[in-house]
DNA sequence: CCGGGGTCCATTTTT
DNA sequence: TGGACCCCGG
C-alpha cells in the first residue's frame, strides 16, 4: 500500500466519503473479496459504485489498469467514466478498463486474436450484417428464405452464444426442429464464415473470450492476473456467457463487487437470468451482502405503492426501501373510456402541470409497448404539446449512415465483403445481381475477397462491358481511395469518398422527404469521424458504441417504453395502459406464465420508481387493438398497489365498475362492457357521446387556451398552401379553423395541426 | 428500378 | 389499424 494514502485515511477521512450514508460507505470501503451491493431504485448505486473505484485507487489498492469495471450500455459507460474523473480529478479516465462487456471483451481478443483464429483486425457485425450473412449461408445450405426466415435463426443462434454454447457444446436439447434440425448445421457453418472473413458478430465477442480462456489456462490466468479488482453494474441483468465470464475473470481472488437489483431484473427475454444475482452467495460462499435501501429519489407514497407491488413476488432477495421524504400524494389512478380520452386526459393534465410551472423535461410517459405512443404523438401535434420519444431509430443504424460507413470498412479492409455487397452498386452503376453473382462465383473458386476477386474480373473479359466498365473504375476508385489514406485527413478522406463515389448526389437527387435529413446524417458522420484519431478507431466504436446522437431539444415531453425508461427519473410520471393483456402483457403471461408476470410486475415497479413526486396511471375501458375494439379490465398490478398510497378518480362511477370488476362483481352501468368486440364506428359513437360524461374538462377548453396563447392569428395559410412539419413532412393545408389546420400530407394522410408547428413550404426549402 | 397492391403480422432491445 | 415485406407490372 502506497504510504502517502494509508497515511491520508488513517489521519482523516477521505473527502468523498463524507456524505455518503452507512450502507453505502461500507460498500465502498468492503474492497476485498465478492461483494453483492444490493441496492433498490434511487439508492444512490452510481454514486457507491463510482466511490468505490476512486477508494480502491486512493488507497492504493489497485492501480487504474488493475481495476474492470463492467456496465451494460455506453450511456452507464460514459456516466461511470465522467463521475469518476470528476471524484479522482482528473481530466479522463481514458485507457481504463473501464465499459461495456462487449467493448472490453472486443478489447482482449483484438490483443488474444489469433488464440481463436482471427486477426487482430477483426470486423464486428452489427445485426444487419449478420442477417444478411446469414440468409447467405442458409442459401448455401440450400434452405428455402420464407419457410425458415433467417431472422428466427438469428434470434436462436444469439441464444446460443448468450449461454456461452459454441456449435460444438449446443446440447441436443437445444435444438429444435428449426430448418428441419439442421440449425446447428447452419451455425456451425455460420461461425465459420465468420472465421474466413475474419469477423465477429456482438454474442462473439464474449463467446471467443470464454473458448480463449477454456483452451488456453495460461492466457486466462496473464487476464485473471491483470484485472485484481472487478465491479459489475447491473448484476441482475447477465446472462450465462457474461456471468461466466466474469467468474472466470474474478479467479482466483474473487474481488468482485456486483451492484443489481433483482427487482429490477426486466430482461429476462433477451437472455438475463435473474438467477444470477439470487445465487450470488452460493457461486461465492463467503460473499458480504450489502443493502441500499434509502432511497433519495421518491416521496414515501409512491415508494409504498411501488414496496407494496413489488411484494407480490416470490423469489425476490427482499430489500425494504425507505426514504425521510414526505409521504406526498398518492398515486392517481384515473380511469378513462378509451386511448384517445387517454391520451386526451394526459395532454390535459400536463398542459396543467405546465401551467403550474413544472418544466415539461421533467415529465414523462411510459408505456408497455412502443406502438402506444402513436396515440399520444397524435393528441400532442394536435394540440402543440412539445414532445420527444425517446428510443426511435439509432443513428449508426440509419441506411446512408450504414452506406458511408461501408465504404470506409473497405478502405480499411479490402477484404469485407459485406461492406463491399452493401455498397457495390450504390449509387446504382449498373452493377446489378447478375455481375454480383459473377463475382461472387470467382471469389468462392479463387478462394479470395469480392473485392480482389473483382479485381482479377476486370482484367479479363468475363463480365459483359456494360458491368465490367463501371466495376473497373469502381475498382480503381477504391485504390486511389486508399492511396490518399496516407496524406489526407480521415474526415477529408471520407468527404472525398462520398463525393466522388456519387453517393452524396444520389440523396442529393433523391425527392422524397427523408433526403435532407439524410444528407445532414452523412454531414454529422463526417463530423464525428474528425474526434478519432485514426479510421479504425472510430470504425471500433462505430461498431459497438451504437449512440444516438443526443439531440437537445427544448423543453419537451418524452415519451418512451418502460424498458427504456429504467435508470431515468422524473418528477412526474404518467402510466397509461394498466389493463389486462396489455399490461401485464398477454403475452408474456401466455409465454412465460407466472415467470412473465413476475418480469411485468417488476417493469411495474421500475415505471414507478422513475417518478419523484408524482405518478398517475391510467387505463381505457375499451381498446383498440390491432384494429378492433375491445372491452379491457383494469391492470390486476392496479389493485395490487396498497390502498393507502393509491387514489382512485373515478369518472362517472367508470372506475368503481371496472375496478370491481376485479373483485368478480358485474360491470355496472355501461351497456358496452357485455360485447367483447364492436365495431370501431360505434365504439368511437360511444367515446364521443361518453366524453362528456366522463368529467374530464371539455376539449374546446383547452384547446382554446392554447389558441389565447398563440402570439396572433397566423394568415399565411389558406386551403392550398403548401407546408412543411418538423415531423410530418410535406403537406397541402385543406382547411383553416382559426390556428387549427387540417393538412394533407404527402406522406402520412390528413392531420389537424396548431399552425405554429408548420411553417409554409417555401420558408423551409430555403433552410 | 420504381411503386402499387396484396399479405401477414403484431412486446420489451443492447451491443 | 398500420407497418413491413414481397411480388409483379409498367
Amino acid at each position: 500500500m502506497n504510504a502517502m494514502t494509508s497515511f491520508a485515511l488513517s489521519t482523516n477521512e477521505p473527502s468523498y466519503l463524507t456524505g455518503l450514508n452507512d450502507a453505502q460507505r461500507e460498500a465502498v470501503v468492503s474492497l476485498d473479496g465478492p461483494v453483492l451491493l444490493l441496492a433498490g431504485a434511487g439508492t444512490g448505486k452510481t454514486r457507491a459504485l463510482t466511490t468505490r473505484l476512486a477508494h480502491l485507487l486512493r488507497c492504493g489498492r489497485a492501480r487504474p489498469q488493475e481495476i474492470l469495471a463492467v456496465t451494460f450500455t455506453n450511456k452507464a459507460a460514459s456516466e461511470m467514466r465522467e463521475r469518476v474523473a470528476a471524484l479522482l480529478e482528473l481530466p479522463s479516465v481514458e485507457g481504463w478498463w473501464l465499459g461495456t462487456f462487449h467493448s472490453l471483451a472486443a478489447r482482449i481478443l483484438r490483443q488474444e486474436a489469433e488464440g481463436v483464429g482471427l486477426k487482430s483486425n477483426f470486423t464486428i457485425l452489427d445485426s444487419d450484417d449478420q442477417l444478411r450473412l446469414l440468409k447467405q449461408v442458409m442459401a448455401a445450405e440450400g434452405l428455402e428464405e420464407k419457410a425458415w426466415p433467417a431472422k428466427a435463426l438469428r434470434a436462436l443462434i444469439e441464444q446460443w452464444k448468450n449461454k456461452g454454447y459454441t456449435p460444438d457444446i449446443v446440447p441436443r436439447a437445444e435444438v429444435g426442429d428449426f430448418a428441419g434440425g439442421r440449425s446447428l448445421q447452419i451455425y456451425a457453418a455460420y461461425q465459420e464464415r465468420l472465421a474466413t472473413l475474419n469477423a465477429c458478430d456482438f454474442g462473439d465477442l464474449l463467446l471467443h473470450n470464454l473458448t480463449l480462456f477454456k483452451k488456453q489456462p495460461e492466457v486466462a490466468r496473464r487476464w485473471q492476473q491483470r484485472f485484481r479488482y472487478l465491479l459489475v453494474d447491473e448484476y441482475q441483468d447477465t446472462n450465462v456467457a457474461q456471468y461466466l465470464w466474469l467468474r472466470l475473470l474474478a479467479m482466483p481472488d474473487n474481488n468482485i463487487c456486483c451492484v443489481g437489483d433483482d427487482d429490477q431484473s426486466i430482461y429476462g427475454w433477451r437472455g438475463a437470468e435473474v438467477e444470477n444475482i439470487l445465487r450470488f452467495e452460493k457461486d461465492f460462499p463467503d460473499a458480504k451482502i450489502i443493502r441500499l435501501e434509502r432511497n433519495y429519489r421518491s416521496t414515501a407514497a409512491i415508494l409504498g405503492a411501488a414496496s407494496g407491488l413489488i411484494a407480490r413476488n416470490e423469489g425476490r432477495l427482499g430489500k425494504t426501501l425507505w426514504t425521510e421524504d414526505d409521504p406526498g400524494e398518492p398515486v392517481q389512478i384515473h380511469g378513462l373510456w378509451d386511448g384517445e380520452a387517454e391520451a386526451r386526459f394526459i395532454g390535459e393534465q400536463i398542459e396543467s402541470l405546465q401551467r403550474d410551472g413544472h418544466s415539461l423535461s421533467e415529465i414523462a410517459i411510459l408505456v408497455r409497448a412502443g406502438a402506444q405512443t402513436r396515440e399520444f404523438e397524435e393528441r400532442f401535434v394536435t394540440i402543440g404539446l412539445p414532445y420527444r420519444v425517446v428510443g426511435g431509430p439509432r443513428f449508426y443504424e440509419r441506411q446512408e449512415v450504414r452506406d458511408a460507413l461501408a465504404y470506409l470498412r473497405l478502405l480499411q479492409s479490402p477484404d469485407d465483403d459485406l461492406a463491399f455487397e452493401r455498397i457495390c452498386n450504390k449509387p446504382r452503376r449498373g452493377l446489378g445481381e447478375a455481375a454480383l453473382r459473377t463475382l461472387h462465383e470467382a471469389a468462392r473458386q479463387g478462394g479470395i475477397s469480392l473485392f480482389a476477386a473483382a479485381r482479377q474480373l476486370v482484367a479479363t473479359d468475363e463480365l459483359r462491358p456494360q458491368s465490367r466498365r463501371p466495376l473497373k473504375e469502381f475498382v480503381e476508385n477504391l485504390d486511389r481511395w486508399r492511396e490518399a489514406m496516407a496524406s489526407s485527413p480521415h474526415p477529408e478522406l471520407a468527404e472525398i469518398v462520398l463525393e466522388e463515389s456519387g453517393y452524396l448526389d444520389m440523396w442529393r437527387n433523391d425527392r422524397t422527404i427523408e433526403a435532407p435529413g439524410r444528407l445532414e446524417n452523412l454531414k454529422a458522420l463526417i463530423e464525428a469521424l474528425a474526434e478519432f484519431e485514426t479510421l479504425g478507431g472510430f470504425l471500433e466504436h462505430v461498431a459497438l458504441v451504437m449512440d444516438n446522437l443526443e439531440e437537445l431539444g427544448g423543453d419537451q415531453v418524452s415519451l418512451m417504453t418502460l424498458h427504456a425508461a429504467k435508470g431515468l427519473e422524473f418528477d412526474c410520471v404518467f402510466l397509461p395502459g394498466w389493463e389486462e393483456g396489455l399490461f401485464p402483457n398477454q403475452r408474456a403471461l401466455d409465454e412465460q406464465g407466472n415467470r412473465g408476470l413476475e418480469e411485468e410486475r417488476r417493469l411495474a415497479y421500475v415505471g414507478l420508481t422513475r417518478a419523484r413526486k408524482r405518478a398517475i396511471i391510467t387505463f381505457a375501458a375499451n381498446r383498440r387493438l390491432y384494429g378492433s375494439w375491445g372491452a379491457s379490465l383494469p391492470s390486476r398490478f392496479i389493485d395490487e398497489i396498497p390502498e393507502e398510497h393509491k387514489r382512485l378518480e373515478s369518472d362517472q362511477g367508470l372506475y368503481g365498475a371496472a375496478y370491481q370488476a376485479w373483485g368478480g362483481s358485474s360491470f355496472g352501468g355501461f351497456d358496452s362492457w357485455g360485447e367483447t368486440r364492436s365495431s370501431p364506428g360505434m365504439a368511437r359513437a360511444r367515446a364521443r357521446r361518453a366524453s362528456g360524461t366522463l368529467g374530464s374538462p371539455p376539449v374546446i377548453e383547452g384547446e382554446a387556451r392554447v389558441i389565447e396563447s398563440m402570439p396572433r392569428r397566423d394568415s399565411r395559410y389558406h386551403p392550398g398552401t403548401r407546408v412543411f412539419h418538423q415531423k410530418f413532412g410535406y403537406g397541402t393545408v385543406s382547411l383553416v379553423e382559426g390556428e387549427r389546420l387540417t393538412i394533407a400530407f404527402d406522406q402520412g394522410g390528413e392531420k389537424k395541426v396548431v399552425a405554429s408547428f408548420v411553417k409554409p413550404a417555401a420558408e423551409a426549402d430555403q433552410s
